[in-house]
DNA sequence: CTGAAAGCGCTTACAG
DNA sequence: CTGAAAGCGCTTACAG
């Protein structure tokens, strides 16, 4: 069955389009009788606005785009599901695009994003992006759009991000005052700002408590999977066995690298002490269990949308919108992988 | 800046906009010079059809709806990503939305979909969902509908499921085989299909073996959460003394079930085996690693969005879509925390 | 209080 | 080979 248009209800009532339009938005200008005529008839129709015309007439679809490195994945699983719910309640639809850590998927996707007309674009970046034209066209094109987490600094636009560097530090230094006196570091790939952040907060904090920083100890994970940390574990062992502490970029590298040691019969954290990134769930039922650093994905991604339906918003009012930076807090998790 | 249009196109050249769109589709009785013309000049524009006026104007809007109990979980996030995966290739977007198990906010997003006109819809049913009605009405708009995972029997689409009864008729068989006699079961809640379904092979499989089923050895987990798996294994302990299997709904109960019997020191499996369902990645990394099944999630997605796919282009060409109901292999991964 | 007019940007069937 | 006409379904400014 066709469903209902204005036309239908306008002929069945002997009344005009524009009328019907009019009275089924209570104008004040359309008489009480006619409007509950139209609204009674409307509700028997199940009469629903074509949302194709609605979105050609007012030029927006109230529909905003997503797009993260990959889908299974604890962080960004979360920060998608705090999108969602706040992009719901606001009267948003959400379209989820997963670039794999590639730059070429990444610049097709926002391609087809801007084909298909969102309102606004929400983007962590893929490891391998360098080149940020596809971004700063979006915006030259008047498309709200927000970064979260995985930033391009020199893009200008809103960011919602954690202060990597400083919570790298501070997971460091905790391996430090546990006692560990040589620390290696599982870092991300090179290009990731935050990969680079945490490195440094690493680095920094070995500076400041008179460690010497060695790069002989920085491995660097291309795809921070299990396997990584597994092997780099492996490789670390036997390059450098009086290493007595792991900061690890990301609690699934760090669960790679646990394993490991647990089959070599390595005892955490007497022999040495590891430290992950993230606070993914299985963090908590890991043996043992992984200290790390939370981050609020959650709270992440509805930041990150509450930003993006505020500027939306007031673009359409033609009111600035002055870009933020927002930076939530992180936590450090003590568990029983440090002492 | 504003995009161009047909008619800035028309307008710079002198022609008219019919001829310029046809000059764009390459329509055979357009001349190959105001082809040549027209093309150029599209792209030195960077025209883009306007997506909101050929959605009206087919009626189509390229882009599905998803519905999924839960988005940070690992079963789900991969269909997620098979559906996304298979949907770009076809050039269709994905809408995601989040039931929270939820037959409310699930009628409710239903017609959310259907108001934004998606040209088909994916869903894996909310535990509380009871009634299908919403459902019905979608098939009743011809909308094309598939359903995943959590289906309802009586809705007449296409589905991809896997055979629930026979894998826990087989992770049950299993602890029997290996010498257990007094099997638990944490099952999931009373409505939805596959709890049914794992449960039925559960007590199949006990009495094809000749134990006896024994109602008060079946917990029913209504969040399917890690709490839960804990909390009744505690119950489970003071309860039973003489239990020394446990097949479990769910990965995730299953490892907050084995958190509780390694806080009791209960040695598994030799005091007690337990094996799960749905082999999420942190069941092999935990330990003792957990035995499980195997649901094949992302090829999940891809099968059920082919599905969906398929039916939507049937349909435009008024052609006849035979609803299919297609059946993935499961598999009985072995690891520690079974003989 | 109601409706004719114009238009959002596109496509397709038809006339010339 | 090109363009005038009609229309997808809606909204809004304007006339009466």
């Amino acid at each position: 069955m066709k469903s209902a248009t204005l036309k239908d209800i306008a002929n069945t009532l002997g009344l005009s389009v524009p009328t019907v339009s009019k009275a089924l938005k209570d104008y004040p200008d359309v008489s009480q009788k006619t409007k509950t005529l139209v609204k009674d008839l409307a509700k028997t129709l199940n009469y629903q606005p074509n949302a194709f015309a609605v979105s050609l007439r007012k030029s927006e679809s109230k529909t905003i785009g997503v797009i993260i490195p990959e889908t299974v994945h604890h962080f960004f699983s979360s920060v998608l599901k705090g999108i969602i719910h706040k992009a719901e309640e606001k009267g948003y639809l959400v379209i989820i695009l997963q670039s794999n850590e590639s730059y070429t998927l990444e610049k097709k996707q926002i391609d087809l994003l801007l084909r298909s007309k969102v309102d606004g674009i929400l983007i962590s970046i893929a490891n391998s992006t360098s080149e940020f034209k596809h971004l700063t066209s979006v915006i030259s094109k008047d498309i709200p759009l927000v970064m979260f987490d995985k930033i391009a600094k020199v893009v200008s636009c809103s960011k919602v991000i954690i202060n990597d560097r400083e919570a790298a530090y501070r997971a460091t230094t905790h391996l430090i005052k546990t006692g560990c006196r040589k620390i290696a570091h599982f870092r991300g790939p090179l290009m990731p700002q935050n990969s680079i952040d945490r490195f440094l907060g690493y680095k920094k904090a070995l500076e400041d408590h008179e460690l010497i920083y060695d790069p002989k100890l920085v491995y660097i994970c291309e795809d921070m999977s299990f396997d990584e940390g597994k092997k780099y574990a492996k490789q670390l062992l036997n390059d450098h066995k009086d290493v007595d502490g792991i900061f690890v970029n990301t609690d699934l590298v760090a669960i790679g690298a646990i394993t490991e040691l647990n089959e070599q019969n390595i005892k955490i954290p007497e022999d040495i002490s590891i430290i992950g990134f993230s606070n993914w769930f299985m963090s908590s039922v890991i043996s043992p269990s992984l200290s790390t650093i939370d981050q609020p994905g959650f709270k992440m991604g509805k930041i990150a949308c509450k930003l993006l339906l505020k500027q939306i918003k007031n673009e359409r009012k033609k009111q600035v919108f002055e870009h933020k930076t927002v930076e939530l807090k992180t936590k450090l998790i003590l568990r029983n992988s440090t002492f």
